[in-house]
RNA sequence: GCCGGUGUAGCUCAGUUGGCCAGAGCAGCUGAUUUGUAAUCAGCGGGUCGGCGGUUCGAAUCCGUCCACCGGCUCCA
């Protein structure tokens, strides 16, 4: 026998041998139905596998997330089942599941696939899973695993293999299929009652640009068909807070292929968005004790050699700018840091005036890959709202924490409430990617992991994630869609100061090392208003709007009425226009609202009579007629 | 950079066995209309069919190449 505790903590005795579903029977035949895998002890099995042992036992289901990756696990061998049957000779990778679905990675050979395919795939998946397929275990030797595979000339299977310890292997076959994998599986394959493959792409093997280039196959499944649909459904909508689209209907933004890949224009209303973060920004800082500068977009190449950038990425830059005079080397700049640390050198600084806080929206440039860029979230061009803080050894943590503040405040007025702070630390494996000594890079480590802690932020940590010269901290928004966007970081930094030989007289006298502080609340304007957008759909907030009231005369009879409400708007200092085009009402009510227009104030006859406004709030519609009193008491409201 | 896909007017999109002067809606311009809560009516103008090269009697359509964009991979100071 042997004793199963439950998460309730009963504990009930079965006889060895039990698998998890036989349990869950026992409990009732509508929970046996949607167990999925189960959870024992800290490992999740397979239902319908033996145990042996006293555990505990929870049943994972549609409703866990670790049910819901059996379930697509399962779905991924159910795509590659239905692969193997349609394009025979097809060899297999791997195809797990992933956040949302699955993948499975495959050598087609000659051949190729295409969305075109999907349909003719899914109906061949769904057909299989109707055959109510178990998924069978069983343990192999390391000899006979690889065997299989020379046998049938997978090389990625073999290699797989070769990595692993003989006794540790294990093969699952479903239908006619057969997989190396060490599980769990679903109990059957009828389970899966939605298919839905989404796109089709190139995959490395092994994520190496090196290797083999596979095709890889995304896919999404349920166990309810109106499970599919409501994901369909989401997708959709995730498609329309697009911010590329969004920028183009809005007028916020535009691209030029004549001016360049990667390189966005700025329309009015775009700028006019940016401009008033920039201040809001800027006014935040100014209460904190920064000070703006500003620095040239090109320096001597020797700039960036100090500061070890050229070594790093001189090769897969912007190349280098020459000057009619031969021997004169310049490059595009591509971070503020370098002529920051020339800005604080132009002083011998005591240690009564640290620290120093230089901001800039500092513009920079980089060589993005061409296959890397996307809309405004990945450009070639873009403002950082850079600043770095000079200052001595023992103000560091306070300074961060000041930083993880402000950072905070810019989050929280924007909207995003819901971010956990990355804590980026070295890869462990291969440190010399770095700059710096072994001792500074754990002091910076640890002065990060220390204030992120004592503000009480939610951190993880992500290895291999640091910046060549020093650990960060990245700040992860999630948005209205549940997606996640890294947008501010924190950077502590021990190397630049010493490449560019940064002191400050100390108390004692003495010269000492300044350390620094590079920090960006929004990251760049680029992709925090790209991330701004597709959280907000467009509907910017009143004070963000940049245009925030559309005045709309019934008729051209009410237009100098129209121009009376427009001049006290804008006395107080509200962003208004008026539609003086002769058009109907209604017309001009779909407009504004399709430029999503906060305020719309429809102005005829009675209003212009009584001195009144009729109000529509966007998103929300009519909301009466007021007098002008009522309308900025109303405006005010919603800004503060 | 790599794999796959896409590229027709300012925008959204028709136009596939290669063949009349390449189409529509919206937007724009002109005129009429003076309007009460999400598209007033009429007329007019607008396109090197992404660029270049090729096949062909003939190319938006087929082939090559380059560019841009989209989805991934790799990368991200």
């Amino acid at each position: 026998m042997v004793n199963i505790t439950f998460p309730d903590g009963n504990v009930r005795q079965y006889e060895d041998g039990i698998t998890g579903m036989a349990i869950a029977k026992s409990i009732s035949n509508s929970l046996a139905k949607k167990v999925l895998s189960i959870k024992i002890n800290d490992e999740v099995w397979d239902a319908t596998r033996e145990i042996h042992t006293d555990a505990s036992v929870r049943f994972l289901t549609w409703d866990d997330t670790e049910g819901k990756t059996t379930f697509w696990h399962s779905s991924a061998h159910l795509l590659a089942e239905a692969l193997q049957a349609l394009y025979p000779g097809v060899q297999f990778t791997i195809g797990p599941a992933i956040g949302e679905g699955f993948y499975y990675d495959v050598d087609l050979g000659d051949r190729s696939i295409s969305s075109e395919d999907f349909a003719k795939i899914e109906k061949k998946m769904l057909e299989l899973a109707k055959q109510k397929n178990t998924f069978e275990r069983s343990d192999i030797s390391k000899a006979e695993a690889l065997a299989h595979y020379e046998k049938i000339g997978n090389k990625y299977k073999v290699e797989l293999i070769e990595g692993l310890e003989d006794g540790d292997i294990t093969f699952y076959q479903q239908g006619d299929f057969v997989d190396l994998c060490k599980g769990p599986h679903i109990p059957h394959t009828s389970l899966v009652k939605a298919v839905k493959l989404t796109n089709v792409a190139g995959a490395y093997w092994r994520g190496d640009e090196k290797r083999e280039q596979l095709t890889r196959i995304y896919g999404v499944s349920f166990p309810k068909a109106n499970l599919l649909e409501e994901y369909v459904h989401r997708i959709e909508e995730a498609k329309k807070r697009d911010h590329r689209k969004i920028g183009q209907q809005l007028g916020l933004f535009a691209f030029s292929e004549r001016v360049g890949s990667g390189l966005p224009l700025w329309l009015p209303k775009g700028t006019k968005l940016r401009n008033i973060l920039q201040d809001f920004l800027m006014d935040e800082q100014r209460k904190q004790g920064y000070q703006m500068v500003m620095t040239p977009h090109i320096g001597r190449k020797e700039l960036y050699v100090t500061s070890g950038h050229f070594a790093k990425y001189g090769e897969d830059s912007f190349q280098p700018i020459n000057t009619p005079k031969e021997g004169e080397v310049y490059l595009l700049k591509p971070m503020n840091c370098p002529h920051h640390c020339e800005i604080y050198k132009t002083n011998p600084w005591s240690y009564r005036d640290l620290p120093v806080r230089l901001a800039e929206f500092g513009t920079v440039y980089r060589y993005e890959q061409s296959g890397e860029l996307n809309g405004l979230l990945r450009v070639r061009g873009f403002t950082q709202d850079d600043a770095h803080l000079f200052c001595m050894p023992e103000q560091l943590a306070d300074e961060f924490k000041a930083v993880i503040d402000l950072v905070v405040l810019v989050f929280t007025k924007l909207g995003f409430s819901d971010f956990t702070a990355q804590v980026s630390l070295r890869d462990q494996e291969n440190r010399a990617k770095y700059i710096g000594s072994e001792e500074n890079w754990e002091k910076a480590e640890q002065a990060i992991i220390d204030a992120a802690k004592e503000k009480g932020l939610k951190t993880v940590i992500e290895y291999g994630e640091a910046a060549f010269y020093g650990p960060k901290l990245d700040f992860m928004v999630k948005d209205a869609l549940g997606r996640s966007w890294q947008l501010g970081t924190i950077q502590v930094d021990y190397s630049l100061p010493e490449r560019f030989e940064l002191e400050y007289t100390g108390a004692d006298n003495q010269k000492h090392r300044p350390v620094m502080i590079h920090r960006a609340p929004f990251g760049s304007f680029e992709r925090f208003i790209a991330v701004l957008i597709e959280n907000s759909a467009g509907n910017f907030p009143l004070w963000l709007a940049p245009e925030q009231v559309a005045i709309l005369p019934i008729s051209d009879k009410f237009s100098p009425y129209a121009d009376q409400i427009l001049k006290q708007l804008q006395e107080k200092g509200f962003r208004a226009s008026v539609d003086y085009r002769s058009e109907k009402i209604g017309r001009k009510i779909r407009d504004a609202s399709m430029q999503k227009i906060p305020y719309q104030l429809v102005v005829g006859e009675k209003e212009a009579n009584e001195g009144l406004v009729a109000v529509r709030r966007h998103g929300e519609g009519d909301r009466g007629t007021v007098n002008m009193d009522d309308l900025f008491a109303m405006m005010q409201a919603e800004l503060n």
